[in-house]
DNA sequence: TATCACTCTTACGTAAACGTAAGGGTTTGA
DNA sequence: TCAAACCCTTACGTTTACGTAAGAGTGATA
């Protein structure tokens, strides 16, 4: 068994080696080329997709921009615009503005998550005075106790509600 | 045309008033009672689901919960293992570890967030470097610049291959 | 009582990003 | 040349969180 094909040592890679370096599924890689992401170099005779080293690369980028909440749709567009627009300069100027957008979307999820994790953090303060209830209380009588009610985190409170 | 029905000044509301008052949909209220998330406190003798107050919390419960990541099935495992508890503490220790997981998870995400704010960052900064370049320059020969390969990001390079 | 806005149930539709299976070629190294 | 390991195309399946439509009943108001 030896490690690499002759084809991977002519740098032609096949769609599962492409898919072992970049821990997609042969399957995602064919989705990747029915949406126009990702075109194999080349096809062998008996039709088998042959991918130059770079196709790895495509693929990792791929993965960062769906971490960053691109859809593959969206991903697509990104390469149409870039393919379409005729000049460099004009082609880059594209990129940024997209790449702007997203960093300011990305700003704010990362606010918004930021907060959530600050109400994660009280309603676990909170849920630590609950260690002190009695131990024979019953789940349903839970709020009997004598705290108040807008002390309640609404992530605690959301689940005695009915 | 009055500010509130009869029930609603009876605090008892109907599907569509939930929904103003939530942003939901009604169709979305509906569900959630599908998946056990939220039951009318009754039901008018025509069928119509009544709602008191507390209707509204759960559901902005509810929608925290998935802005935080979980899914509508994991929140009806959660309410279960509310439920299923017997005494009060043990419910809330279950919650507890539930909502501790879901801050590490958070953080996590938080933490990828922030690294692709600053690979964004980064090659907003590069892509400065791109006005520089011959505006006849055709956006195939991107990377005939000057720029050695390594200092290229990855969100950049990416593009251009094919 | 007539009306108009609402609500009910039932049930099929949708978009994303693959998963999975079938039936059949292709490569490669022994 | 043979067999194991891959790959090909086609096409239907899956999950999530609702959207949408149909046909019919309900309720508060005029």
């Amino acid at each position: 068994m030896p490690e690499e094909t002759i084809a991977e040592s002519l740098s032609l890679l096949k769609v599962g080696d492409i898919a072992r370096r970049t821990g997609k599924t042969v399957r995602a890689i064919h989705l990747y080329e029915e949406l126009g992401l990702l075109n194999p170099a080349i096809r062998s005779k008996g039709g088998f997709r042959m991918y130059r080293g770079d196709g790895v690369k495509r693929i990792e980028w791929i993965q960062k921009l769906q971490d960053m909440g691109f859809s593959l749709t969206e991903i697509k567009v990104f390469l149409r615009v870039w393919e379409e627009s005729a000049t460099a300069p004009k082609a880059m100027a594209t990129v940024r503005e997209i790449f702007t957008d997203k960093l300011r979307e990305t700003r704010e999820t990362i606010g918004r998550l930021t907060r959530l994790a600050g109400e994660l953090t009280d309603s676990l303060a909170f849920l630590e005075g609950c260690r002190s209830c009695d131990q024979g209380q019953h789940q349903r009588e839970c709020g009997g106790c004598g705290r108040s009610d807008h002390e309640v985190p609404l992530l605690v409170d959301g689940i005695a509600k009915r």
